[in-house]
Parts: structure tokens; C-alpha cells; sequence
DNA sequence: AACGCGGGGTG
DNA sequence: CACCCAGCGTT
């Protein structure tokens, strides 16, 4: 309908191109060793995957480590408390993905013995892999010949196609052009599509003569391919404006609360405020003291601006409920968001 | 099908 | 600044 009787993807040159060019990862068997008769560690792929989703390798690489250093099998992290997975998720945003994680674990080792499904289908009935995920590790684990289809993979076929509509608008047909693509190597396939997305069809610049499929490229031969994919036109982002009350103890101490379970920062630990809203309310104070104004913190969300406006005072601990008084040098032990530790900064404290 | 959901890297 | 990232679950 929108592919224009599309030169079919070249295999072969992709994947001779990942022989000599494939990234190295932490969670990743590379080629050479895969050849070799390597399985990667579905525990491994899945956590990485997980942490993946809408968010970069380089943020990733260390939360990896650290994950699998603190619980290297999901037997492990299946046992371990919900809360001190989200203390280590904690920075690194889409904290529904700690929940899953958590209970994904919690449903291979109840349900499955510990052992991940082997099929995509399977897989995505599991908290938190849907069909992306799902795909990848059946792909990369088990060489299951299906298309792996993410954002990189969206602008790379979006470019290949010289697709005129949003990716949106066409999403089966590219799935189903790369599906016909997709050879026995399947696992090495997806990771090579998504490495040439990220190292020569990147958003920005396109480094066409490295190509291992630069030859069908549609976008290639009309002139400049980095006009694909084509936007759907953007929405504005609008502002929300409230207050953030820090307050400490004669110990020094300051009160933290869990935030409500569904929602923005869901089940993450905040300091108490208002409410956000278009125009800035005026302060409510949660107790008596001598409340002083340290400053604005200004936080990007993906579909909203929040200004913060952050209070600080020494209190007397009457009439609060429900939160806890930590010490600033245990704060790097609590699921505080970005946006809570930028609030405790902008009070002096961390 | 559209929307809510973080945070950081990059140009 | 804007854009985008190995997307998912809910409505």
C-alpha cells in the first residue's frame, strides 16, 4: 500500500556486515561465539531488553551491571523485595517497567520453573514483555524467525522504503517486509538491524557508503534519506506549576513519603506538595516552621514542564502521617526519582 | 487507536 | 532548545 514494490532486504550482506562490525555489549554473545554453538542467557537478554525500552544503550550499561551483579539469575531477583528493585531502578525512569521486571521474575520462577519461554508467544503473555521484547529474545535467544521491530528499526525501513507516511500509519507493512527478510541467523539478524540504526542510520547523519543495504535503499537513490521518517505532527507541551516542601527535623533529618500506586513516579518515594497544576497554587505548608524559599526546579516529563518551587524549614514533626525521617546520608538508598533528587539539591541537601 | 509514562544523550 | 531512544499497559 505505502511500500513501493520494495527492493527485498538483503540478508546475507546484513549479517556479513555484523560479522565485522557488531557492537560490543555486556548482555550480548558476539557473533564469533555464536557461531560457535554460544546461547546467550535469556535472564540476561530479558533484563537488558527491559532496560531498553525507550531508553539508550550508554544509560543502560551500568544499571546492567549492577542488576546482574546484585541478583545474577532470576532466581534471585525473584526473591528479592519489590522495594529494592526500584531502589535500584531508581534514575532511570518508566518505573512500571520495575514493577514488571519484579513480577515477571516472580511469574517465571512461580509458573515456569525458572525457565523463560522459548517462543515469542509465550514470552508475551509475561508482565512487561510485550510485542517487541517478546520478539527479541525469542530472536536472540532461541533464533526464532521473527521480525524484531523497534524505533531504530521503524526510521532504518522508514529510510529503506522512502515510506511518505508516519511510521504509525504503516506499521504491519514494515513488519511484514521485514518479516520476509528475516534469515535462520534470526538473533544476529535483529541485532544487526538494530546496530546499523544506531551506528549508520541514525536519526541525525546517515552514513550511507557504510551500508551494508545502502544498494536497495530507496531513501538513498531519491537524494537525502535523513528527511525520513516523516513526523506526525507534534503536540505542544504544556506547563504545570506546584510547590515542594522539604522539611527536616532537629536531627536534621528529612521526611520522605511513597508516592500513590498508580500515576506519575507511581510507588517511588517523593518529599511531600502541592498539587500541579497551570497556574502555580499558593503554598500550603504540611507543618509549623520557619518556611524558607531555596529556589525553582525546573523537570522535563515526556508530555508535560513542571516548575517546582522548593521549600525548606526545620519542623516539628506534629500532625504528619505516613511518611518516615531519613537521614541525608542514607538518601542514595531510596527510590527517589530524578526529579525528587534535583528538589533535595535545590534544598542544600545531596 | 490514542495516551500516559522518565530521564539522559545529542546536535 | 528539540529530538529521540532495543516500548508497554491501559482505556
Amino acid at each position: 500500500m505505502h511500500l513501493p514494490s520494495p527492493a527485498p532486504i538483503d540478508a546475507p550482506a546484513v549479517l556479513d556486515w555484523y560479522d565485522h562490525h557488531a557492537r560490543s555489549l555486556p548482555w550480548r554473545v558476539p557473533p564469533a561465539e555464536r557461531a560457535r554453538g554460544v546461547a546467550p542467557d535469556p535472564y540476561r537478554v530479558w533484563l537488558s531488553e527491559v532496560m531498553l525500552q525507550q531508553t539508550t544503550v550508554a544509560a543502560v550499561k551500568t544499571y546492567f551491571l549492577r542488576f546482574t551483579s546484585l541478583w545474577p539469575t532470576v532466581f534471585e531477583l525473584a526473591a528479592a523485595p519489590l522495594e529494592a528493585v526500584l531502589v535500584e531502578w531508581a534514575g532511570l525512569g518508566y518505573y512500571a517497567r520495575a514493577r514488571n521486571l519484579h513480577a515477571c521474575a516472580v511469574a517465571v520462577v512461580r509458573d515456569h520453573g525458572g525457565v523463560f519461554p522459548t517462543t515469542s508467544a509465550g514470552l508475551q503473555a509475561l508482565p512487561g514483555i510485550g510485542a517487541y521484547t517478546s520478539a527479541a529474545i525469542a530472536a536472540i535467544c532461541f533464533d526464532e524467525r521473527v521480525a524484531v521491530l523497534d524505533g531504530n528499526l521503524d526510521r532504518v525501513l522508514a529510510r529503506y522504503f522512502a515510506l511518505a507516511v508516519p511510521v504509525r500509519e504503516a506499521k504491519e507493512e514494515l513488519r511484514a517486509a521485514l518479516q520476509a527478510a528475516v534469515p535462520a541467523r534470526a538473533g544476529d539478524f535483529a541485532q544487526a538491524m538494530m546496530d546499523l540504526g544506531a551506528t549508520i542510520c541514525a536519526p541525525r547523519t546517515a552514513l550511507c557508503m557504510l551500508c551494508p543495504i545502502q544498494p536497495g535503499c530507496a531513501a538513498t537513490a531519491a537524494g537525502d534519506p535523513t528527511i525520513y521518517p516523516v513526523k506526525p505532527v507534534k503536540a505542544e507541551r504544556p506547563v504545570r506549576k506546584g510547590h515542594a516542601y522539604v522539611m527536616l527535623d532537629s536531627a536534621g533529618d528529612v521526611y520522605l513519603q511513597t508516592r500513590p500506586d498508580k500515576g506519575l513516579l507511581a510507588q517511588m518515594t517523593e518529599v511531600p506538595g502541592s498539587d500541579w497544576s497551570a497556574a502555580l497554587p499558593e503554598p500550603s505548608y504540611p507543618a509549623q516552621g520557619a518556611w524558607r524559599h531555596r529556589g525553582q526546579v525546573v523537570h522535563i516529563f515526556t508530555h508535560f514542564r513542571l516548575e517546582l518551587e522548593v521549600w525548606s524549614a526545620e519542623v516539628t514533626p506534629d500532625g504528619l502521617d505516613g511518611g518516615w525521617w531519613a537521614e541525608p546520608g542514607a538518601l542514595a538508598g531510596e527510590a527517589l526519582p530524578t526529579l525528587f533528587r534535583k528538589v533535595l539539591a535545590e534544598a542544600g541537601l545531596q
